[in-house]
DNA sequence: TTGGAATTTCAATTAAACTTGAAATTCTGG
DNA sequence: CCAGAATTTCAAGTTTAATTGAAATTCCAA
């Protein structure tokens, strides 16, 4: 009969405490959903592009438009994703609204980079 | 008549080389394009519990999903997610298929854990 | 106080990702 | 070669995300 394992696979989980000790490696659900929120607001090109124009400097949207050449309201859904993911933050200036980078976004643009 | 832009920004801008010194630093498409493969490769919660879990130590499937609880098929589809995210390879040892960590897995995992 | 620019919101559509269960594949030991 | 375990593949259904264009909101300046 086959063994029930690769025997490579069996001796080092036996040696680390069984596969039961692989399981505490894992961070609890509410933190991979973290992760995960954070990941996704950084999966998509248009949102890349956005966070890019806002690393050097907090603009306004209008700026941010000119530069992707999107309709605003697809500009805005991104910007609220990115927004709700932390990697951004907004303020209002009288008759514009000014989004800059987070330090979280700054982090994370700059561990892509190295990867 | 008001101003086009906020006057911050306008300055910053100019003495920045305007708009189009902005547009520079956006990386090319190809590249936003890896980047958010990347970023949606770990931007689920069952796809980081298991690089989690490969992170100490390469396993094959069955052992893997003896620690997910999840059916074989859905596993299997989030094992070739995040092959092709590049943030685990696999290799074929008799009857099992090992899979691993790859370095940048490793080093976006640490990223993410630092953010 | 009104007009207009900037920006967001909404509802409808389209597209992409995820899940499911059954069938196919691959490999091994007998 | 055959039976069976491990793993993947496929097609169908379900859920979630992204796009669109029109309407709503906010705020300034005249």
């Amino acid at each position: 009969m086959s063994p029930e394992l690769p025997e490579q696979i069996q001796a080092d989980l036996a040696s680390m405490g069984g596969i039961e000790s692989l399981a505490r490696n894992i961070p609890a659900k509410t933190k991979l959903e973290i992760y995960s929120r954070t990941f996704k607001g950084l999966s998509d090109p248009i949102r890349l592009s956005i966070l890019y124009i806002v690393r050097d400097k907090p603009l306004c949207v209008c700026v941010i438009n000119r530069l992707m050449k999107i309709s605003g309201s697809k500009l805005s859904y991104h910007l609220t994703c990115l927004k709700e993911a932390g990697l951004i933050e907004r303020k209002s200036q009288g008759n514009w609204i000014i989004y800059s980078i987070t330090e979280r976004g700054r982090w994370l643009l700059q561990c892509m980079e190295r990867a």
